[in-house]
DNA sequence: CTTTTCAAGTCAACATAGTTGACATGAAAG
DNA sequence: CTTTCATGTCAACTATGTTGACTTGAAAAG
């Protein structure tokens, strides 16, 4: 008896008809957007954190006494959307915040040390995926793939 | 007095600093991803419809006469997940269903003249995009993103 | 013919990630 | 003192997904 074949999560690429000569290139943009994520999501997961936790964690590893408003406008959500998982993080103790000296408005946000190795940790996973793609095709590969990304990116 | 600088949704690319070598990486396939489907949303949210839509139709587009089951294996989401937006796409008449001649169990989904229309016009909106940045890279950079999506896809 | 199997359809409850609108608080700037 | 403005919070909503339980109806097996 056949075992049911279920692909598990998600499709098999390749499965389907290519009806057009860049098919290929949207199912590619679609999956390889899912393997870069998928191990930092399971790691994420398990520490009770999700895409939207590292996406701040990212954000303020990179930027250390970044304001609220700031983080907002860089993530490009509204400040209600911020909200829940930014309390999260705080009572997790993986961020904290203080009042700036001068501009006592503003509250700047700093990663903890366990705020710092869970980013890492997350972002690793990610750069390990990224790292293992570009060995393989070279420096010139990784340059064309990051010039192709370039124009997509700044294509809005 | 400044015009208050809102970037309008997200973030500026490359306003962060690099805190690895391959962090760049990991902000364009975010940003990649963004801005090849970015025109497609727009032009599905005109027509009411989303990016889930637009992944039943292009599968079935590329598998006409596809089973129910195998689109939800497809497609990776439970059946009552794909239930909504199937039958929206259903009662729109972008697709039609009918049960299989012997294997009457099964509906066998396909896109009507309609629903062909919009599959391609939000595809062309994602094609598009992915040519200009192709044709910017010539074919061997083409050839080279192709390389790394593909190694990147199948790490899972 | 009866029973089992199985694809499909449906209902309820829930989680997550986002939205808009309204309003409170508290420090800074006029 | 009053206005401005970053921040915080509440409520209501939408969209997209999940799991579990159940029905329906045709196919296959007894």
């Amino acid at each position: 008896m056949m075992p049911k074949t279920s692909h598990a999560a998600g499709l098999h690429r390749a499965s389907l008809e290519k009806l057009h000569d860049l098919d290929a290139a949207l199912e590619l943009m679609y999956y390889g957007w899912r393997g870069m994520t998928l191990q930092a999501d399971e790691y994420l997961a398990k520490q009770g954190l999700s895409r939207p936790h590292h996406r701040i964690l990212y954000v303020v590893a990179r930027r250390p006494d970044i304001a609220i408003g700031t983080l907002i406008e860089t993530l490009g959500i509204s400040k209600q959307a911020l909200n829940r998982p930014l309390n999260l993080l705080l009572d997790r103790k993986l961020l904290t915040s203080r009042r700036s000296p001068e501009q006592h408005r503003s509250k700047l946000l700093r990663l903890t040390e366990a705020g710092q190795r869970i980013e890492k940790k997350a972002s690793d996973y990610e750069r390990k995926v990224m790292c293992e793609a570009f060995d393989r095709v070279g420096a010139p590969g990784a340059a064309a793939w990051m010039a192709v990304m370039e124009t997509i990116a700044d294509s809005s």
